[in-house]
DNA sequence: ACTATAACATTGGTCTGACCAATATATCAA
DNA sequence: TTGATATATTGGTCAGACCAATGTTATAGT
């Protein structure tokens, strides 16, 4: 038989950890020490794991500060999209169609397939997002429409469906807050917003999968009719 | 000011030593011991740096024999996912599914704005793969197949579909072979999978955008279902 | 009340020295 | 010479200690 490296295996199970949600791009690992115990191995074999990792590119360390999820899964898909979309606003469309697509998936998986927790972690960020809605710091109110469009990716619980999602929304950051700025000015628009976001909880919540899949379609649509004709806009202005 | 990370240093010098020749391929290191010894750290310090380089397929060690140059100096460039893949089969499902959504809408959208030019193409790959299927070369069978999906996925017109594509079939080619391998056994089997080909390459031709989306989900949904059962039986023999 | 600063706790980074397990090498009997 | 065995070497793992960067909290000054 083969010697089962202790590093290889220690590494496999944060890769695990990692993949099955427990450890979300951004989120900082327990401390060595603590996770050293967690997994009963020696602080050393668990350090040479973390290094193994990071030189994947799957984690970062800071000394005093931690060692946190990179969220190089998503850039290594992303890194070469920035520039064509800088240069390129025809594919801001393409990239609207495939968000269509997308959300609408991951609405259904996430209706089908959601945890307890999963749930809860969608109800909280569609708490958060109606208070943001409530006031008036405009990156406060794309942040939590991102953070719940990305708890229901997550609940889908397909690691694709999750990483793509996390650097779509990453790439379309810039429109979609100059969009919502613009939808703030109306009443009737934000409200309408609201609506839609809660009609994507609910499905979600009563494992409607059909319904989950449609409602999210819709909004990702009306978003996507509303960026359109921003997009349209600016192109005319520099013309 | 930055934190040169100890383990950083060694390892450049343990590379600046394999690019200048004092360690070719083959080699074998000095021990730990000695080696720490010589570059003044520990050896704590001396086997992180040389996991790293373990990780990056430029060393390999054998408890007892001692650590060697590997031969290949190519894998730098290795895509994360590619090892998540070959590390967590559960992973597998993930990709499947979302290639699943991913060719269904491909299809849909080819279906709606294909240009003459792009029917030819898929008309042509189509053709191709026919012949490699009345054939025994195994490769021109898989890669004739990719063609066909990939011609799709280009005729839709979004770059994000088309390049996504792209790199799912890469990922997923091992596994494709595999199956079809497989598949190809039973004369039933290949004459079902020339049938979806066919169907909706005509649903394409056709135009007609749900029935697309339908055939090309379907013909996903058959690949999905033999290749979860090959990798579920491969997942029996290990254990 | 608020801000800037100092004290403290936490966390990653490194070192030392020890013991275990697999491998390689030397030794010796048949 | 050959084959088994004892020994030395080497990577693998562990424990505990201390250092350095960072984050947190309490405190002093305004």
């Amino acid at each position: 038989m083969i010697a089962p490296r202790l590093a290889d295996v220690v590494a496999r199970e944060i890769e695990r950890r990692m993949l099955e949600g427990g450890l979300k791009p951004g989120d900082r690992l327990p401390s060595e020490r603590e996770l050293s115990a967690q997994l009963g191995v020696s602080r050393a074999s668990l350090r040479e794991a973390i290094q193994k990792l990071v030189a994947r590119g799957l984690l970062e360390s800071r000394q005093g500060g931690g060692t946190f999820v990179t969220d190089r899964l998503d850039t290594s898909f992303a890194n070469p999209w920035e520039e064509i979309l800088r240069d390129h606003p025809a594919v801001h469309e393409d990239m609207l169609e495939f968000r269509h697509m997308l959300e609408g998936r991951a609405a259904e998986c996430a209706a089908r397939r959601a945890t307890v927790a999963d749930r809860e972690r969608v109800r909280q960020s569609l708490a958060q997002l109606e208070e943001a809605f409530s006031g008036a710091d405009l990156d406060v109110q794309v942040d939590s429409d991102l953070a719940f469009h990305q708890a229901i990716a997550e609940a889908s619980h397909n690691v694709i469906v999750g990483h793509l999602t996390a650097s779509l929304l990453r790439l379309l950051r810039d429109n979609l807050r100059r969009n919502l700025s613009e939808l703030m000015q109306v009443p009737a628009a934000k409200e309408h917003l609201l609506a839609q976001h809660r009609a994507v909880w609910r499905a979600i919540e009563q494992g409607n999968a059909e319904q989950a899949r449609e409602v999210a379609a819709d909004h990702i649509g009306f978003v996507r009719q509303n960026l359109g004709r921003i997009l349209r806009s600016d192109a005319r202005h520099k013309a």
